[in-house]
DNA sequence: TTGTATGCGTTATCAC
DNA sequence: GTGATAACGCATACAA
């Protein structure tokens, strides 16, 4: 026990030495100690009934040698690689980012390692990546895309290890897949937007391809009526996912006749950005003439907005997290839960609500 | 031969089943066939002499098994993992993402596989992945940053494998560096503008804690040396990697007395879209007014800039992609080069210096 | 042309 | 307490 402190402390000292020389093996230290590997074994396991003498010296002289256990052996041995594989698809990056942080996070802190596929929305890729990670003996996958509504159609069923989706649909029943919760994340927008004071709010959103444009829909939709609001005229719009198509949307909605919004909800940052510059050269005030909520919580974007963009963020660092935790559980005891699991998603306040300036006094943060 | 064909061409009938069983090992298919396991070994890996049926039979069994050799064995055997480690430090992705393609493309086109470390700016976490990956044996090291003047301080020149850093320094003189052309990218853009006419060019950029800042400020003006331009007084301007640094900037720039640029080399897009968002505002066009180039071509704000931003890219997915081959290379014949290899940077051009309507007759690229 | 034996680096089960 | 020995799954030198 302080033997091993000490040795911990002594590799710490000179800190940026790793692994001084090159691997010996188990044979090297048992040489070195004059016994048999089966007692070095036992040693450096904690195990068996060893002279706590014997277990002493044969660690130090391990560590003096550099000794690492050969993993590929423990391996072979034990059945089990400690190491899983992430499939991921996107070229982009904004949403896999995330997802692959927090699996990472999630299995090196159990040290487990991770092996980083890209499938490139290509089948043949897939595949190929995906008998590559079961010659490797991975135990388990992470499959993983950049839209709840990708559907992966292999059939992993039979391949003896656990398989999880991620932002991904599987056409297996008995599949897990974890999902954001656009439904949720669209109401809980509108429901702050209506917190705000606002009655007449429009929603701007991305092509009605995408099953997250009609759940985030659907969930504007719920919000509206349960707070006796009418939805605007002209409102939802569906488009693209770009700056320009937000910019156009405002246009048309405020060059054509009628009474005008109070307040956007966009289906993405990237819109909503459009959105705020459209607003602002039409000499609009946000938030005072127009309330602004986003989604994705893309940092990066919403920071630059001026003003900044309040946004729904989906967690997908938390999501790559549960995902990679959930996966090491059934790793150890078998897959149980299929269907889908939803993650919450939150909303983030910044200034485009005004939501800090009208309840100065009270911190909301959902 | 055709044998192999015809099984490869079944494999893709039933295109989305993989690897239908559970894993078999040779001494199945040994059994199944009535042969030996060496047999078996020799027919699966086209070596030995064997009768052209026992060999086409035994194939046919290992595939009708669904067998696939354990890497893992394979690996502890030939002392070779076909596994590589790709140690990252980017929370964020801008940077390491395409980083990270270039190098699982290389990998992946070659069998090889990517373990994905996020080191997060942790040195703690660096080491214990680090160790983490010479147990598991890997064939090599990737270690990248997320700007040039990162040093790693880790030694590893004694753990026996190949190691590469990227987007990053090392302290061992003898470790080779892939770094992106900074210099010669500042050098392009500026010549880009001279070549549009333009002779009073301003450079907005970001800290000067950064060496990109000091090469990009170099090439600046050495490309205004060489056209024997004069630097605009006030200019370089550093500051922050932001957009609001881009717009407080510029407006200092056009508020100042004397006579005002006619065009602004810009640090990074971020900059860029600030200063163009600020011109805009002040009533001045771009190009007409003031012509723009940016850097890093972050193509999801540069397509987006009003009006469309030509950019600098540093190809730091080339820059990956050369990372991965030339580990390759090394694992293979062992290191031989060293310091540092420059990736060059290239020019996108786009609306913001009206190249296009410039010279509509000629289409250039660099 | 095919089979036997050995070893890769570990761990675990048994003797001693 | 400690040490042989047998696996794990595969490849290969050598025998047959």
């Amino acid at each position: 026990m302080t033997d091993q402190m000490d040795d911990e402390k002594a590799r710490r000292r000179d800190s940026h030495v790793v692994s001084p020389r090159s691997s010996a093996t188990i044979h090297d230290v048992a040489a070195q100690a004059g016994v048999s590997i089966s007692t070095v074994s036992k040693a450096l396991n904690d195990q068996g009934k060893l002279r706590q003498e014997t277990r002493e010296r044969i660690k130090s002289i391990a560590n003096r040698l550099g000794f690492r256990p050969n993993e590929l052996a423990q391996s072979l041995l034990r059945k089990r690689s400690f190491s899983v594989g992430l499939l991921s698809n996107d070229n982009y990056g904004r949403f896999s980012m995330p997802i692959m942080e927090g699996v990472e996070e999630a299995m090196s802190s159990n040290n487990v390692a991770v092996f980083l596929c890209n499938g490139a929305d290509d089948p043949d890729k897939e595949r190929s990546h995906l008998e590559s990670l079961i010659a490797k003996r991975v135990d388990g996958i992470i499959l993983t895309a950049r839209r709840r509504d990708r559907r992966f159609t292999l059939d992993l069923r039979h391949i003896g290890i656990p398989v999880l989706y991620v932002l991904a649909q599987s056409d297996s029943p008995d599949a897990l897949c974890l999902q954001p919760d656009d439904l949720d994340g669209a109401r809980t927008a509108v429901r702050h937007l209506i917190a705000c004071g606002r009655r007449r709010i429009a929603h701007i959103s991305g092509p009605m391809t995408f099953e997250a444009v009609h759940l985030r829909i659907q969930g504007y939709r719920e919000a509206l009526e349960e707070a006796g609001l009418a939805i605007p005229e002209g409102s939802p719009l569906s488009g693209v996912w770009s700056e320009a198509w937000g910019y156009q949307a405002t246009t048309d909605l405020f060059t054509r006749p009628g009474v005008k919004p109070d307040a956007i909800f966009c289906g993405s940052d990237q819109i909503g950005r459009g959105v705020a510059d459209c607003l602002r050269e039409r000499g609009l005030t946000v938030p005072d003439d127009v309330a602004l909520v986003g989604f994705d919580n893309w940092e990066i974007l919403a920071a630059a907005t001026r003003p900044t963009l309040t946004s729904i963020d989906a967690n997908l660092r938390e999501m790559g997290r549960q995902a990679g935790l959930t996966l090491l559980g059934q790793i150890q005891d078998g897959p149980r839960e299929t269907g889908i699991r939803v993650i919450p998603s939150s909303l983030v306040i910044r200034e485009s609500c005004g939501w800090q300036t009208l309840k100065s006094d009270k911190t909301t943060q959902k």
